[in-house]
DNA sequence: GCCGTTTTCGGCCCGACTGTTTTCAGTCG
């Protein structure tokens, strides 16, 4: 029984806990928290990086740490781990995770008051326990008390990018109104396109930072804030009522580039871009580019460098701009370095959409209006895309029903008169023993197939892997719909070998599905960019059930910009011409 | 513990905010 990618990273992260309640020195704490970041982020698993002796190749791993993946990986544990569970009790580490408690108040209150559980801890602030020890106070206590609320009231840890983008919107949407505000936007991990994100940061640049508090003032008292976590004049932290926390970050005009640049992110890729000033005599921070000597003392006489633009920053940097999608310190500065960066693909190179459901199936529009919908969105071409007889629930077609369906798909593409194409498709199942859904005879009539996993996802490895595999090796199937299967932000993807599925895909030129609905975007963006490095084929696809559902699309977009694809690899920025010699040459 | 267009040793990003402090420590991002 071998451990995951993700089992590992996590033991990695409960030791750097254990380590910074210690006292140790940060930077060895941080190796490890970079190291369990590094390894969630890998698109394939550390046992086959292993095997090829290249563990010291991820980034943030070296010798030591790839000897103790290599022990986790034969043993199925870790030496230093179980000795550092046994110093500390859990709940301690626990306890490090209420906002505003860090280790030392955690060592504080366990070394002082013996309380090990987030419930004690609870008991002893309300019983007016903590207040006396050093360093605290009664405010301090009603911190703890109101961290540990906000705690038990968060359902999940990160929201989906589709919950955030628009909670940020509709707060940037007040904040523009304002005559204060010249401009607003919104950073961090929402605008690096993360699948999930933990909080939002929000920008805002005045004239003059006299400005600052009201702005402050109306951000602070929005009707969705649930609480305050602090206010001053350039930065104040609300949690919202659905737990959400979001940071506003006012700053003037004049230094929005450099603002903007830090407060993006990823911390990983601002260190990079901080050594690169660093070693070009600067001090990059959000204010500006400070000169600095040879000690990296800033120089105060020296004039500063202001930028108004991230391009300004990235430049003096000797640096190509950097689409925030990429900005994770995994090759694009070397890329942007050189000039080299690829040209990511855009919503506006996306001219169809290959899968989406009508109310054949479990779809709430039919065909005519999916399709012109569609057309009003620019889509040149889509295919229909229900789901197969064995998914019950979804009212998945008999072989009857798919039939008659391709005639009426084909009577309103002849409708429609050009002006869009409509094909005929469909979601097909791979059932649980392996088994496709429909029989070739039937596939071979269709325009276009997605082979997709809905039911007995926790299968075991072997025959989750040889379920996509029968999919991938059947030449009538064109598309591989979700491969991972995950749900955002809970639903684990499925355990299956995507070295073995990605090889098989290369030989056969099957097509990988990057689904923009934001409860899954899967493939994810490290599989994809893994999938474009072996050559293979993607598309982009909203899944739509609803017209609405097909303005999703940005989200897909986004999630195959963070995994550095551009349109030629992608089906539908084809031609229609081009889709169609494909489709039919995939079919023989 | 990682890492190298200053370095195989000696750095490692750095500022805002809060609450407790008589000048700073802790936390966060």
């Amino acid at each position: 029984m071998t451990l995951s990618n993700r089992q590992i990273a996590d033991i990695f992260d409960t030791v750097a806990d254990i380590l910074q309640l210690k006292g140790e020195i940060i930077h060895r704490v941080l190796s490890y928290r970079r190291a369990a970041e590094s390894i969630r982020e890998l698109p394939r698993d550390l046992s086959a990086i292993a095997a090829e002796d290249k563990l010291t190749e991820i980034p943030g791993i070296g010798d030591t740490l790839g000897d103790k993946i290599k022990e986790m990986l034969t043993t199925g544990k870790l030496g230093l781990y179980e000795r550092l569970i046994t110093e500390i009790p859990v709940g301690v580490v626990e306890i490090m995770r209420i906002n505003g408690v860090g280790p030392k108040k955690a060592q504080l209150f366990w070394k002082e008051l013996n309380i090990t559980t987030v419930q004690g801890l609870e008991q002893a602030a309300r019983a007016g326990k903590l207040r006396d020890l050093s360093g605290m106070g009664v405010k301090s206590e009603q911190k703890v008390i109101e961290g540990i609320e906000a705690l038990s009231r968060r359902q999940v840890e990160r929201v989906p990018l589709g919950t955030a983008l628009p909670a940020a919107e509709s707060i940037l949407g007040v904040l523009r109104a304002l005559p204060q505000c010249l401009q607003a936007t919104v950073a961090g991990s929402v605008r690096r396109a993360r699948p999930t994100i933990g909080d939002i940061d929000l920008l805002v640049a005045v004239r003059e930072m006299s400005d600052s508090p009201a702005i402050m003032q109306i951000f602070v008292t929005l009707p969705n804030v649930a609480r305050i976590l602090g206010q001053g004049d350039t930065k104040s932290s609300v949690e919202l009522l659905n737990g959400l926390q979001v940071d506003l970050r006012v700053l003037p005009q004049e230094r929005w580039g450099t603002a903007l640049q830090y407060f993006t992110g990823s911390q990983a890729h601002n260190i990079k871009t901080r050594e690169i000033a660093l070693a070009k005599g600067f001090s990059l921070n959000e204010h500006a580019l400070s000169p600095v000597d040879s000690n990296g003392t800033i120089l105060e006489d020296a004039p500063k460098l202001l930028c108004e633009t991230e391009e300004q920053v990235y430049h003096h940097l000797g640096l190509q701009w950097i689409p925030p999608e990429l900005r994770e310190d995994s090759g694009e500065i070397e890329r942007a370095r050189d000039q080299t960066l690829p040209r990511l693909i855009t919503l506006d190179d996306i001219h169809a959409d290959l899968h989406m459901h009508t109310t054949w199936s479990d779809g709430k529009h039919t065909i005519r209006e999916m399709a012109e919908a569609a057309r009003e969105r620019g889509r040149k071409f889509i295919v229909i895309t229900d789901h197969s007889r064995s998914l019950g629930v979804a009212n998945g077609l008999s072989i009857e029903r798919l039939l008659e369906q391709q005639n009426e798909v084909r009577r309103v593409d002849q409708a429609l008169n050009g002006s869009i194409r409509v094909f005929h498709g469909t979601e097909m199942d791979i059932n649980a023993d392996g088994s496709l859904d429909y029989p070739d005879e039937i596939l071979v009539q269709l325009d276009f197939v997605i082979a997709s996993l809905h039911m007995s996802l926790r299968q075991e490895r072997d025959q989750i892997t040889l379920r996509l595999l029968n999919a991938i090796r059947n030449p009538h199937v064109d598309l591989i719909g979700h491969p991972r299967a995950q749900m955002l932000p809970n639903r684990e993807p499925v355990d299956a070998d995507m070295d073995v599925v990605f090889t098989a895909a290369q030989q056969t030129g099957i097509a990988l599905e990057i689904n923009a609905n934001p409860a899954r975007l899967d493939l994810e963006a490290q599989y994809a960019r893994r999938a474009l490095d072996l050559g293979i084929l993607l598309a982009i696809n909203t899944d739509a059930h609803t017209i609405e559902q097909m303005d999703l699309m940005n989200y897909g977009v986004m999630t195959a910009r963070r995994g550095w694809v551009t349109p030629d690899h992608v089906l539908n920025t084809w031609s229609l011409e081009r889709f169609t010699t494909w489709m039919t040459q995939r079919g023989q």
